[in-house]
Formats: C-alpha cells, structure tokens, sequence
DNA sequence: CCAAGAACATACAAACTAGTATGTATTTAA
DNA sequence: TTAAATACATACTAGTTTGTATGTTCTTGG
C-alpha cells in the first residue's frame, strides 16, 4: 500500500470513529509514521481527503454490495434478500458499534458541506437505482404482487438498512441490528405473489 | 425564558446543525448576548451542557411523542399509526434537511462518550417498550396476528423511523421521508388480522 | 548523466476554542 | 441591614488544529 493509499484508509478509520469533523489528520499523520509534507503533497486539504475517501473508498464499497441486484436468477426477491443476509454476515459487534459509515457521514456533512451531501445523495441514489432494476424486473415477470410502488418500495428498503444500522449503533447490539433486518426480510418476502 | 434556558435552547439548535462537536458554545453566546461568565456558570463544561440538552431537551420531546401508545382507546394499529401520521405532519422541508436530532446525536456520540451512549440508549429504549406496551395490547385483546414477535417489531418500527429520517436527510427531500414512513405504515397495518 | 519534477520532511504561523481567574452587581436570607 | 450567595461580565491562557513556506532526497525521462 503507498503512502497515498495508506493515508486514506488510516484517515477513513478514524473518521468512522470520530467522524469528519473529530477526524485529526495530524494524529493521523502520526500514527502513520509520516508527516505534513506527505499528507499536504497529496491532498490539499482536509476536505478534499475527505472527498476522495467518499469517492475511493466509501461509494465503491457501498454501490459493490448493491451490485448483485442488475442481474440476478434466482428472483429478485431471493436477490435482495440475499444482500441483506450479506449485510448480517458482514458486520460483526465492532463494526455495528461504528455503525454504517455512509449514514454516519450524511448525517454529520449533508447540511454543512453541499459536496458531501451531493456525493453521499449520489451513492444512496444508486443504490435506489439498483433495486428499482430488481424489484422491475420482478413485477414484470410476474415474481411479485400487482400494484406494487416500486421506488417507494425501494426507497424503504433502503431506510430500513439505514435503520436497523441507527439501532443497532443505539442499543449496541449486533443481535438489535439483526433482528430488525430479519423484519425487513420478512417484509420484502411479503413482496411475492402467494 | 431565563439565561440558562436561553443556552440550552440556543445550544440545542447550533447542535442540531453542527453535531455536537461541531458546536462552538462561544458562538452561540455571543449570539446570545451574554458572556462565558454566565455560561460557565450554570454548566461546568461543554460535556455537562450537552448532557442537559440530552436530558431536559431530547428525552422528553421524544418520550412525549410516543406517549399516546400507553393507552389507546382506537387500538393499538391506529394508535401507532397516529404516532406515525404526527411525525410526518409535525416535520417540514427543513426539520428534515436537518435530520432527527436523537439519531444525530446517537451517530456521532454513542462511540465516543458512555455517558451520552447510555441516555440515549434510554430514549430508544423508553420508546419501544411502549411500544411493546401498545403491541402487546393488540395481541392479548385480538387485534393483531398470532405469532407476532412484539420486541422484534417494536424495534423495527424504530428503525423504520430512523430510517426514514436518514433518508429523507441524505436525499434532502420530506417526499422521501414521507413515502418512507408511507411504507413503514403498510407494513404495520398487515399485523392486524384480516 | 543531469535536469526537473515527484515525494516527502521540518519548522513555523495563524486562528480558534475550551476553560480559568477574577471582578462586580444584584438578590436573598438572617 | 448586612453578609453571603447568586448571576453574570471581562480578560486572559494554554492547548489545538489546519495550513504554509521551505528544504531535501529520490526518481525518472531525455
């Protein structure tokens, strides 16, 4: 990992913890090994470090996880189920304690830095985009009920993710965050045609 | 209003926009008019300020809102519902691009202070137990399925409205948030019997 | 081989920020 | 009425934190 790479990841941990504005780049910088001269040679300021780790780091990661849904042959319920259970999987006591970085973030910059908010509103969209494609595809074979809202529907799903990580985060329980994602399953299973 | 709850109030709102490390309690005094003097004088510090907002502030606006549940008369679908119907009526385009100030405060400060993580924590968790209090109701007296997980779905009408609010913040829009809870309000209706 | 830019290091500055020390006017209680 | 506590104001400090200016080494293309 160069030092870019290595000054971007540090950095991103420690705003999971500390968020972006009790993000200290200096301490950063320390603990890295490097100095000023290094951090200021890559990026010119602690905003845009914080821009790249949305574009390089937070976005890839999260628009990956969603991916799956474009072209799915099980069903597009089984499609998304099958991210949900993956986001179970994925995230352990530690990480539940930080809670979802992307909602983190949104809910600390959006309505102070029209950047942020713009490049977070992006990824969430694109997301939206995706299981506005699966749950389509859905209604138009037939997969799922008639009448169903399908953005509004994905839109939910979305806040119900974002939710359960709120929750989660609260209670300090990975078991909260769990039980609140196997409602939302058990609702988007709810989607299907009898 | 008398000085301290001047400051409270004041703080609460700069709060709300800045994240609590992100508020400056100096500026919100001079904006004030008065002085460290007084502000040093009825709170020994930053942490002790926001520990009052916590408590006479944020704890009692989101209890009270919940409190209806404790006994309804219409049932407890309806009487959840009407919880529901009340926060989108009661949130505007601009409550909304600021976000829901206990979820705000819960992303930012449960991993970094056991002091705010636990009071908190007591709000979430004074909302679902009447929650469960209204839920429980519904399935002793009839009105609900059988098999109905009380905790489970307590806590994910929580995160329901979490949710929403972290979406209609990221998106910057209450359509969002208002479809959001929409759903969220289906949802709760196909717990009653048919 | 050598010039030029890339990749850092070092030292310093400017602004901010929470908090303190102290002073004063006003109210309250004995 | 007077001592004491309350309710502030003023001035100052110590510690941060972001950022800059400048210097040095290393790499790389011609």
């Amino acid at each position: 990992m160069n030092t870019r790479e290595q000054i971007l990841s540090k950095n991103y941990e420690a705003m999971c913890l500390h968020g972006f504005q009790g993000l200290r780049t200096d301490k950063v910088i320390n603990e890295l090994g490097i100095t000023k001269g290094a951090f200021y040679h890559y990026f010119s300021g602690k905003k845009e470090l914080g821009y790249a780790i949305v574009d390089e780091i937070i976005a890839p990661h999260y628009i990956g996880t969603f991916a799956p849904l474009k072209n799915s042959k099980n069903g597009s319920i089984e499609a998304i189920t099958s991210v949900l259970e993956y986001l179970k999987g994925c995230s352990s006591r530690e990480t539940i304690h930080i809670g979802c970085p992307l909602n983190n973030l949104v809910q600390e910059m959006s309505p102070l830095d029209d950047t942020f908010r713009d490049k977070l509103r992006g990824i969430f969209e694109a997301q939206k985009d995706l299981l506005v494609i699966a749950l389509s595809r859905g209604v138009e074979n037939g997969e799922l009920k008639e009448g169903i809202m399908v953005e509004d529907v994905a839109f939910y799903i979305i806040s119900g993710i974002e939710g359960s990580y709120a929750l989660g985060k609260a209670f300090q329980s990975k078991k909260v965050f769990d039980r609140s994602i196997d409602q939302l399953i058990g609702y988007v299973r709810l989607l299907k045609k009898d």
